[in-house]
DNA sequence: GTTTGTGAAGGATTTCACAGCA
DNA sequence: TGCTGTGAAATCCTTCACAAAC
């Protein structure tokens, strides 16, 4: 909030809801270039010398950011250190979440075990199957629970999103539960076209799927 | 698909491979519940059953499949079985792919693991690191081998997909030399946007920005 | 000089709506 | 009857181009 606070023109104080999802998806991309251009010493960066890196026009990138507010100054370009800030505080990263993984097994052993979540903020705090000889063994000092306490869970320990790792036949459910629990955003690595209501953001991790409709360029 | 198969009807005489990339990565999806369809027994599917199943409008499937081919018939729909079929030769799914994994670590070895490639028609058959302490062993009988051969297997063992599996770091320079080497496509888990020629194919898998971008709507 | 922010234009994708066929 | 295939319309997204600001 300190520097020079720049406040929306549009209409009235809080975050216009008509941002296009394809917009929003593209901010972590921002922070993330944006991050490393910190990290090197630069602060002050230009539409296109971040389209350069991103390979995307620069056009497109004032277009997105300005969305959101006026954050560049003209003959000067973006503030990195001020422009990852206004972002993660956009995307919500200005906080950690909480979050449980519903699934055990191999998969979600790994996904436990991966150490990616954590520095960006995301912490994994339980676990949870429905395998009588899983509960009650940890992964990474992490018990897994009867999936039945989900509920009682995500309560309690503030839990906001939801990582499923179970097979595809189960996934429906587990999301179902989710959603009846309380939680705000799915991870879904269940190969499957899962549904929620209106008000839960899910999105799938499917690598088989990726390579599907790759192999379509793949002409030999 | 191959010369000639296909006839569409438009006007334009050329031969028209603009299919829409947003098409074909839908593609997967059908060929997914189609295949379920056709194991629970049904074998005639309507686009508004598909579109009920997938949660997609009627006209968007009719208006996919039509950039292939006519394969429905009015009144009854389309053949579950015959239509699975088409979309998987369409997609190249009707023979196996070789992929190999470059980066075995945490990440690396997890991948090689996964049960899910094989039984789609990938088959990792080489697994390269950089690091001397992991070259010589191996993950699931997949021996791990210097980076250095990597231009070598690609040829010898006819290796269509890269997987990669390192830190963002390197992941750039393994990309080019998967490129120089011959790849096709390439899956890549690192949390960068690397750049690839035309013709190679390349598709992230990146939970945490997919989580980065869920906040924005968490935000209460 | 440089670069932003943004209306307008252009392009891509989705949806509509209905002719045509089983 | 029911449903597909597809031009046209509608909607969504990207790019252009330039006034304004530094």
């Amino acid at each position: 909030m300190a520097t020079g606070s720049i406040q929306t023109t549009h209409s009235n104080g809080s975050d216009d809801v008509d941002v296009p999802d394809v917009v929003v998806e593209r901010l972590p991309l921002y922070v993330r270039v944006l991050t490393a251009l910190a990290a090197s010493g630069i602060d002050m960066v230009s539409s296109e010398q971040l389209g350069d890196q991103l390979h995307m026009t620069p056009a497109q990138i004032r277009k997105d950011l300005s969305y959101f507010g006026r954050f560049g100054k003209q003959g000067r370009g973006y503030n990195v250190a001020a422009l990852v800030n206004k972002l993660k505080a956009i995307l919500g990263l200005d906080r950690s979440w909480n979050a449980c993984i519903v699934g055990m097994g191999r998969l979600g052993r790994a996904i436990a075990s991966y150490p990616g979540f954590a520095p960006e903020g995301f912490k994994i705090v339980a676990a949870f199957d429905t395998d009588q000889s899983l509960i009650g063994t940890s992964v990474d000092n992490l018990p897994v629970r009867s999936l039945s306490h989900i509920r009682q869970a995500v309560q309690e320990d503030d839990i906001a999103i939801g990582i499923v790792a179970v097979p595809a036949v189960a996934a429906q459910s587990v999301i179902d539960a989710l959603v009846d629990a309380g939680i705000g955003a799915i991870l879904n690595y269940a190969p499957v076209t899962a549904h929620t209501p209106d008000h839960v953001k899910i999105k799938n991790i499917d690598p088989v799927m990726s390579l599907q409709s790759m192999t379509y360029y793949l002409k030999s």
